[in-house]
DNA sequence: AAGAGAGCCAACCGCACCATG
DNA sequence: GCATGGTGCGGTTGGCTCTCT
């Protein structure tokens, strides 16, 4: 795939070893080079009135023109995600936002320009990305979990895992469900989980499709927000906790996630860590070496 | 302050499909 | 029917930024 690609740039590039001695040849080659790279403003601008005149089409006479040295490709896909009007550009995916693409995603596959015809001002790379993002996230976390249950983390190393971290513990049995209305559909009529536990490959992948969807109904599960989330109650918008977070489908027992009352202070973090609170005591002793941290919800 | 690790995102690629001549 | 060019899509890469240690 690689030496594929590279291949490939080499026959765009034109630098071939043929030694042409020939300066004509040279400067046409150059004059017919494609640029490649991040686009610059004046090719926008050009991109832009091209749209203007001749509507979203005819990307290659962009070229064929000499007014651009972009393929057609490139230049449709520059109009497509970054030009087009009304796009959410560098603007974060919204709860709702993730929640539709979680059930579209276990509905119609990685058909990302689907999916993105749901998701108004989003393109179809724009929800590949974020999908992307979600799954190395959840592989990664599957991956340090399975370490962990082979060689947990020493007291120290846990520890110093504090700011800004959210644990989230899963044992290498806690079932995954492949889509969310499996999962909302298990808890409702509280059957048992299929368990698929192949959902991490050999080097950590995630095989696909895959929504991560923890079996709560065990109970050996512990949560600790920062303190920069205001509460210690999970928010199940989030996929991370919740991926199938569809319309409360999911219903949770909060009290279960009530700390003791020293947990709730604003040193709970400090506390937490310090003085496993009564919720962590009933836990049994492995379960903290089951914790796995993710980053903080601000990074989501 | 510096390095490592993770996330984000723009842009590239190959492939498939479709329209046209 | 076939060749060719244009377009759309999904997968992948690499650079930048941020956070943490």
């Amino acid at each position: 795939m690689k030496k594929k690609r590279m291949e490939g740039r080499s026959r765009y590039r034109g630098d071939g070893s043929s030694s042409s001695s020939s300066s004509k040849k040279e400067l046409a080659a150059a004059a017919t080079e494609i640029k490649k790279g991040p686009w610059r403003a004046e090719e926008d601008e050009v991109l832009v009135n091209h749209v203007h005149e001749h509507g979203p089409r005819d990307w290659s006479s962009l070229r064929s023109k000499g007014l651009l040295r972009r393929t057609g490709k490139s230049c449709r896909l520059r109009w497509v995600n970054k030009l087009r009007p009304n796009l959410k550009n560098g603007c974060k995916f919204s709860a709702d936002e993730e929640r539709i693409v979680i059930e579209m995603q276990a509905e119609f596959g990685n058909k990302w320009a689907r999916i993105a015809t749901f998701l108004p001002g989003r393109t179809d790379n724009d929800v590949k990305n974020f999908w992307s993002s979600r799954q190395k996230r959840l592989a990664r976390i599957l991956r340090a979990q399975a370490s962990a249950s082979s060689s947990p983390a020493s007291a120290s190393t846990r520890v110093r895992r504090k700011k800004k971290e959210l644990f989230l513990p899963l044992s290498h049995d806690t079932p995954l469900v492949d889509n969310p209305s499996t999962c909302a559909a298990n808890h409702r009529d509280d059957s048992s989980y299929s368990m698929n536990n192949d959902a991490v490959t050999d080097d950590g992948n995630l095989t696909q499709p895959h929504v991560f969807c923890p079996d709560f109904s065990n109970l050996q599960l512990g949560f600790h927000f920062g303190i920069e989330n205001q509460g210690f109650l999970p928010s199940f918008d989030n996929p991370i906790f919740n991926p199938a977070a569809n319309g409360g489908q999911f219903s949770m027992d909060a009290a279960l996630f009530q700390p003791p009352g020293g947990c709730l202070s604003t040193t709970m973090e400090e506390k937490f860590i310090a003085e496993p609170c009564i919720f962590m005591e009933d836990l049994p002793n492995t379960t903290s070496d089951r914790f796995e941290h993710l980053p903080s919800p601000s990074r989501w």
